[in-house]
DNA sequence: TGTACATCAGTGAACGCGCGTTCACTGATGTAC
DNA sequence: TGTACATCAGTGAACGCGCGTTCACTGATGTAC
């Protein structure tokens, strides 16, 4: 290939970013091949190696941006009426289930993180607690501790659900729907039991 | 390595298993190598190769033979007063969280299970609708699909926290056991919540 | 009881393959003069 | 405005490695006679 301009510069380093998020977040990270991610974005192995010194570092940065997006949905969402309804919704719907492109990474790689260099357990760590504290923010209880209690249990819950709904899909689709819509109505039913 | 007879032979099978059942949790399918596997178990990779046509068969079996364990812990704690109490607490315990040798397949294995052989698939969904009964069979409500569907929740939220606790383990010990303290104490809070 | 032989669990060398990573090279860009 | 050159994103051949799988072989077992 030639040299390109830094608008080209900047858009393939972005294409290099998309294409390894979806690779990993459908894959896992040890799935993930180099080559092919560097593929995707119309490019070769090689130009990987430029921008990242390992794939660890591009897994960590992949993990970093994904929690970022998450983080954000979840910021817009705090301004509207009933916004944890609307992440529990739009987690458990069969378009998250299904599609890659962007998407929770904590569903798909929470197995794998243990065995994976520590620069990306640390980048995963940080995003869940980020991602945590954007989900305690749309409960508007006066106890804060309580609040994040909840978020870590719906946080577990939406994983596992997702999760399973994604194991089962192909073999039994309708207790993969099962898995996605008992979650969502226990989530909405059960939350801040005190009130 | 010699002929043995039949007692040593089983035994060699035995051992097979259960290396291949620690490997597989611990490391997932993918991850986890028929050599090692074979080693662990004091033999060598061609042994494998004559009881299994495949990696995937054997993996296929290790699933059907975990959850089946599972299965029979959870029949035994249905002769208990709170057998539903019994399996939240031993699942979402740190032994369950860092010791491998037996312990539940769907945490480890939920988010690989899509991209695998279809036969390690059908074992894995078959094993899950085991467990979800298992689970079921705890709750003694009258009306069963809502006790189905509570038994679905529970797997997801066991599910989610274990592989949440297991993630953040390394990098962040107390909010690992607070995934698994806060999903247990939700779970038997807000259980059968009409009665 | 002793001998010959078929069985078959297990061995270990060999295979092709895809992986992550390295590195000498290319060639358009954009600056220095 | 024109020319020489340093920069640096990207290429693609090559590397060592571990993987799943195959297969000719070994040798104790246990049966047949």
């Amino acid at each position: 290939m030639v040299k390109l301009n830094k608008d080209e510069t900047e858009k393939n380093h972005a294409a290099l970013m998309a294409a390894a998020s979806e690779d990993i977040r459908r894959n896992g990270i040890g799935a993930a091949s180099v080559a092919d991610i560097a593929k995707s974005a119309g490019l070769t192995h090689g130009a990987v190696y430029r921008r990242f010194p390992s794939k660890a570092a591009l897994a960590a940065e992949v993990v970093t941006q994904d929690f970022d997006r998450i983080v954000n949905l979840l910021t817009q969402m705090a301004s509207l009426d009933d916004g944890f309804a609307a992440y529990v919704t739009a987690y458990l719907g069969p378009g998250h289930r299904d599609y890659f492109p962007w998407g929770c990474p904590a569903a798909p790689l929470a197995s794998e993180i243990a065995r994976v260099e520590m620069e990306v357990q640390q980048a995963f760590c940080d995003g869940l607690k980020r991602n945590l504290d954007g989900i305690a923010a749309l409960d508007k209880d006066a106890d804060r501790t309580a609040a994040q209690a909840r978020a870590m249990v719906a946080l577990a819950t939406l994983v596992g659900s997702l999760s399973l709904a994604r194991a089962c899909k192909a073999s039994d689709p309708e207790l993969s729907d099962g898995f996605l819509t008992q979650a969502r109505d226990a989530l909405l039913r059960n939350r801040n039991p005190e009130t």
